[in-house]
This record gives structure tokens, C-alpha cells and sequence, in this order.
DNA sequence: CAAGACATGTAACTGGTTACATGATTCG
DNA sequence: CGAATCATGTAACCAGTTACATGTCTTG
């Protein structure tokens, strides 16, 4: 299960409560790795048990406790260990492409895949932005740093080819449209 | 639920047991859409009560009947439905980028990444092949093939776009190693 | 003073994976 | 004659989604 490890990643840079994780996987994780408030809290407590992660609590009166999570030397040790799997595949669901190789409905698919067209160029300037913004110089990066480098770089490359492929989809479904 | 969408999508191509679609979701549309046959046989059977599919049974003494599904006409209708809602992006989840993100064990990355630059490679050339084979001049096409032309280009886009991140990385990662 | 961010959770359900089980037919 | 392919499923489990619930603090 690998939200665990999602998570390992994102409070060995920073600790934070379930909460702030959670707006963490709505930005920049979530680009990879997309999760809930609900599921992070339930798989928090079970890190919790399993001594990967541990708990600052703030009393606040009448309300649940507020919980600061940190990463633990036991949870560095299993983010070490996984890292050296080898990686599974993604696991590819599209429903867009489902859709598409289908085809029931030309005009129907054209204004999906302008839909989604938009909606990447949008994600890539997103990317090109915060490309410009916390790595203005490439060249001289290493460590932690090149790692997020080079995460950011595979969304890039992924969203131009999107982008690519939905022009071409919106090119011949168009010229079918005589 | 679109695996119900994606069997659909078959059937409509050509009857099939729930074995042979299996078979399909290990090659071609597995490229989009991943399912096990335990997983296909349930949803089946989910579909049959709904309508959606119909079988034809073959006695086998002994076993348990071999079933042929078909698309009914309440299925097809339901998949012109479908077609037309808008679909959701992809939800991202990719170990592969996680493990990059928090770069561990650079080693380990770059070994990690020449293997997924293999399979990525092996992949396009296979998507290459069934692009020269199944539709060697895509100038002419139109309806259903047309959309499964156009499905099999995002997966060529995709795929070399994933290479040259590979390569990105790889590049990378070994000057690291100085 | 209202809207939105901060903060934590439970419960029911749906979708998907892994393990197990069985047996015939075909091909080298 | 053994391995692969054809063929159908059950059961236990795990991961993820959706709906519901509650209450404070901050900012315009």
C-alpha cells in the first residue's frame, strides 16, 4: 500500500497534522498521488500503531486533540526499504480512453476531449509555473531537491503529451463533422 | 463504475466468454483500462441481472456451463448514454513517481528507472507494431475504428513521453554518480 | 456576522486484489 | 505425458469513495 509511503515522503520533508497533509495531496503531491482527509486519518492511526509515525498532541478543550505527525528513525528505515523495490506499473483506468475507443457519439467525444484539453493546459502552466518558481536553476540541484525536480518534470512531459493527443483527437473529429 | 463501460465497449466489438474478455483486458484494452477475470465474471454477472448483457449457454457435462455474453439493446443504449456524460480525469497514482519524489537511495532510483525505461520501450514498440498492422493509413478512417486508432495513439504518446523522462532521469541520476 | 479555512473523525459502501478450487482440451 | 490454454467461479480481504457529523478560528 503505498499512501503509507506517499506519506513517509511528505513528512520526512515536513511535519504536519492529518489535516495539512490532506491540503498537501490536494497541491503538489497530489499530482501523483491523489488521497482524502478521511482515508490519510484512517491510515494515519494505523502508521501510528506500526511506530512509522508519531504524534505531538495539542490540548483544545471540548474538541479532539489537534495531532502534529512526524516521521519516525523506524519510518525512515521502511521509507529506505521500500525505495529499493523495484516499482510496479501504474495501473491504467482511463475512462476518457474507454470512451474514445468506443466512439458512440463523435460530437459527444469531441466537446469531452476540448473539456479535457483545457483542463491539462491548465495543470501544465500550473507545472511550467512552479517549475519557474522552486527550480529556476536545474542544473545545480541534487539530493531531495532533484527528486521533486525530476517529479515535476514527468508531469510536464506527461501533460504536453496530452495535450498532443487531444489536439489530434479534436483535429479528426472535427473534419468527421464535415 | 466504467469496467461495467469498458465490457461494454468490447462486447459491442464481438461476443466473447467471460474468459476471452479477460484475454482482451490482458492485451489490447488493457492498455486503458487493467481487470482480473475473477473481477469480470462478478461484474458480469452483475450486468446479465441488470439487462445490460445476455448469454448464450453451452452444456459441458460435468463443468459448469460455458456462457457466451452479448451486448443487449438496453446495454448499447447505455453506452451511448455513457459516452455522452464527461468523464473524469485519470486518478494518479504512480509509485514510481512517489519513490522519485523523495529519492532515498539514488542508486536504487536510477535502476529502478532503467527498468521502467525498458518496459516503457518494449511497450511503444508493440503499440508501434499494432498502429502499422490495424491501421496502416490512418487518412482513411472514420466511426469505430477511427476511435480505436485514436485510443492507440495516446497510448504511443503517452509511452514516448514516459520514455524521455526515463531517459531525463537516467541522465540525471548517473552524472549524480559521479 | 458570514464564509471559508482549520481540524478530526465515523460509517456504509463500492471496487479491486489475492488466494483458492476445479476440470477438459489441445499441442508439442 | 506434461504444460499451456480454455473455462468458471467462491471467499476473504484491502483500498478507496461518499455521506455524515462537529466545532473553532480567521478574515473580509
Amino acid at each position: 500500500m503505498a499512501l503509507e509511503h506517499a506519506i513517509l515522503v511528505s513528512l520526512s520533508e515536513k511535519s504536519a497534522t492529518g489535516y495539512g497533509l490532506a491540503r498537501r495531496f490536494d497541491a503538489s503531491i497530489g499530482h501523483f498521488w491523489r488521497a482524502t482527509h478521511q482515508q490519510i486519518y484512517k491510515v494515519l492511526a494505523r502508521m501510528e500503531e506500526a511506530g512509522l509515525v508519531s504524534t505531538k498532541l495539542a490540548k483544545r478543550d471540548g474538541r479532539l486533540d489537534k495531532k502534529t505527525y512526524s516521521i519516525t528513525p523506524a519510518g525512515e528505515q521502511e521509507l529506505v526499504r521500500w525505495s529499493r523495490e523495484p516499482s510496479n506499473r501504474e495501473v491504467a483506468r482511463s475512462d476518457f480512453t474507454v470512451k474514445l475507443r468506443g466512439l458512440a457519439d463523435p460530437v459527444a467525444m469531441r466537446i469531452d476531449a476540448q473539456r479535457r484539453r483545457d483542463e491539462v493546459a491548465e495543470e501544465l502552466s500550473a507545472f511550467e509555473e512552479s517549475r519557474a518558481k522552486h527550480h529556476p536553476d536545474p542544473a545545480e540541484l541534487s539530493g531531495k531537491k532533484l527528486g521533486s525536480y525530476l517529479a515535476l518534470l514527468g508531469g510536464i512531459h506527461y501533460a504536453q503529451a496530452d495535450l498532443a493527443w487531444c489536439d489530434e483527437i479534436l483535429a479528426r473529429l472535427s473534419s468527421e463533422e464535415h
